[in-house]
DNA sequence: CTGAAAGCGCTTACAG
DNA sequence: CTGAAAGCGCTTACAG
């Protein structure tokens, strides 16, 4: 078997009696080169398996084809199914496009690994895949005009690209659900407190319980981390304030199965109406249970927040903020 | 503010007073530098917020300092809570490294995928996070002398670099335990037959049932897909083939969910021991039934593996195979 | 429609 | 211990 040598650029050249530049043109598909040559050099391209050297051609023309996707280092946080479906979305969706997709583990207030990567030129766009409450990388991202898209909504930044659910409306909707189906008093039980995702939902949640005049009490509401223990505790810890709960909303898979898992255990069953974020494969839950639940679609997201960041680095004209639809069953 | 322009070596040699081999070399940490223009450059780059490009520099010495991240492009395997640990465990491990982590998602009989990965120079080195029997990728990365390791185990490749469980070992273990626990037919739960992690885990299994000359029946074992559904499906049809089952074995988390759902809709609890593959906080079950689970400790093996990978790449001397330790609960 | 040449921002023998 | 120069493999004005 023959040594195998990078085939470049100029081997391809030589080998189909053009330059170097006429090569590069084919490459690009430039439309000005005439179909003999194209057909020629194509050939020997594959004739002789080249393959262009992308590094080469980062350098050349500052383009990586890499999209760097930003992902919450926090364990609990990226333990969540959204992440690992939307991630497997958005990178499908980049090969797609002739990307690859570079993974970051973000701290909170750190913006080091971004930077790393930003100024190393190894991605030409970002993906954030959640807001908090004053976040340093948005910050960042803007003030060295990487061009990036956030899967999320900012309070801080509403002049951004993203995409994101609506989930006042969705959370709104799913808590006149429960009230359609009698509940009298609907506890909540959310995520991270400088997650925006949580925030947003609340609001959500508190536009009905306001409207429809239910009944409020602090001890109903409980906001921690995207855990199942946290689901566990926060339930346990809302009975025994409000003996009398008849609905519960929960803000994510994870969390509801801690629910479930307590619920289960002390015994309850369709007393509690449960409404939470999660897709139906995603909570795992049995006939026992009465659950609606909205689904927010995470492939579709990734999908779109892919397609729109590629999109932009093509020049093309994108919307600030696509707004991805969910469904509730 | 001024309009910012990239910092190059250039600009760095220029206002330190040095040339650009030597700054370079400062960037490398050569030995052979006099501390005191060490110091110097260091402190123009600090100044003048210098970052190398890691392009430029990919193309000058052929090192990308990244590592590429083989994935199942099938959705069911890839939702497995066991890839979404890994991954994290690596691209961490790799970032504290200094490398930075790309993705690729891998048909079955595919490498185009790799194939870009590897031949556009985007990566140093790969890991594969599963072995199918017959592995087109791991042919083609042998073929091309692309520096891997594989999570997981090879039939037909003994003589590559991976990391692994003691499937066997553990999965004899899990039976024996269940064995010990008064059971005497066990069936069999596992998730695709050409992966090579099921075939492991279902010959610990068989040497059990043999060894101790256990009740055995084709209908026992059922492997199929790494589902939920399976799970739920592969455990009726057993009970439905074989109502005196008293022990269960199930390859791993999802499928274990499956299981669960469908005992407790049919009103089982503890007449069936249950022994399966995942980490306690992926299983999600409840007191009702008696469980011992096989922990393989994703994290460590992500963390195993990147590591390994990048001892290789810096010319370490490394272990063909090693073997991390699991935990049986 | 095509080519020669400069340039992208580094690294690395080689020479001193 | 340090510098000048060639080279990594492409792209892209510019000229024709």
């Amino acid at each position: 078997m023959v040594k195998k040598e990078k085939v470049t650029i100029k081997m391809v050249a030589d080998e189909a009696g053009v330059s170097k530049s006429t090569v590069s043109r084919v490459i690009s598909d430039y439309p000005d080169i005439s179909d003999d040559t194209k057909k020629k050099v194509r050939e020997v391209m594959k004739k002789l398996n080249y393959h262009p050297s992308a590094i080469a051609r980062s350098l050349a023309n500052r383009i990586s084809k890499n999209v760097g996707l930003v992902l919450p280092s926090d364990e609990d946080f990226f333990l969540n199914p959204f992440f690992q479906e939307s991630l497997r979305a958005i990178a499908i969706t980049a090969s797609s496009r002739g990307y690859d997709t570079m993974l970051v583990y973000n701290d909170k207030d750190e913006t080091t690994a971004i930077n790393r990567l930003v100024s190393a030129n190894k991605v030409d766009g970002m993906i954030l895949m959640r807001a908090i409450v004053n976040d340093k990388s948005i910050q960042y991202l803007k003030e060295n005009k990487v061009p990036f898209v956030l899967i999320g909504n900012s309070l801080e930044n509403k002049d951004i690209y993203s995409v994101d659910t609506d989930n006042f409306k969705a959370c709104q909707e799913l808590t006149r659900i429960l009230v359609e189906n009698g509940c009298k008093k609907i506890g909540f039980i959310g995520g991270d407190k400088n997650s925006v995702v949580t925030l947003d939902r609340l609001k959500g949640y508190m536009s009905v319980v306001k409207e429809k005049n239910l009944y409020n009490d602090k001890t109903m509401i409980q906001e921690n981390e995207f855990t199942k223990l946290n689901g566990y505790r926060s339930i346990e810890k809302i009975l025994s304030d409000n003996e009398d709960i008849d609905g519960m909303i929960v803000t994510d898979a994870l969390i509801f199965r801690g629910v479930v898992d307590y619920l289960t255990e002390v015994n309850y069953g369709k007393d509690i109406i449960l409404g939470t974020f999660g897709a139906e494969h995603q909570l795992g839950y049995d006939d026992r249970f009465k659950v609606f639940n909205v689904d927010v679609q995470c492939m579709k997201m990734g999908q779109a927040s892919c397609n729109k960041l590629i999109d932009m680095l093509d020049g093309q004209k994108v919307n600030k903020m696509d707004i991805i639809d969910y469904k509730i069953m």
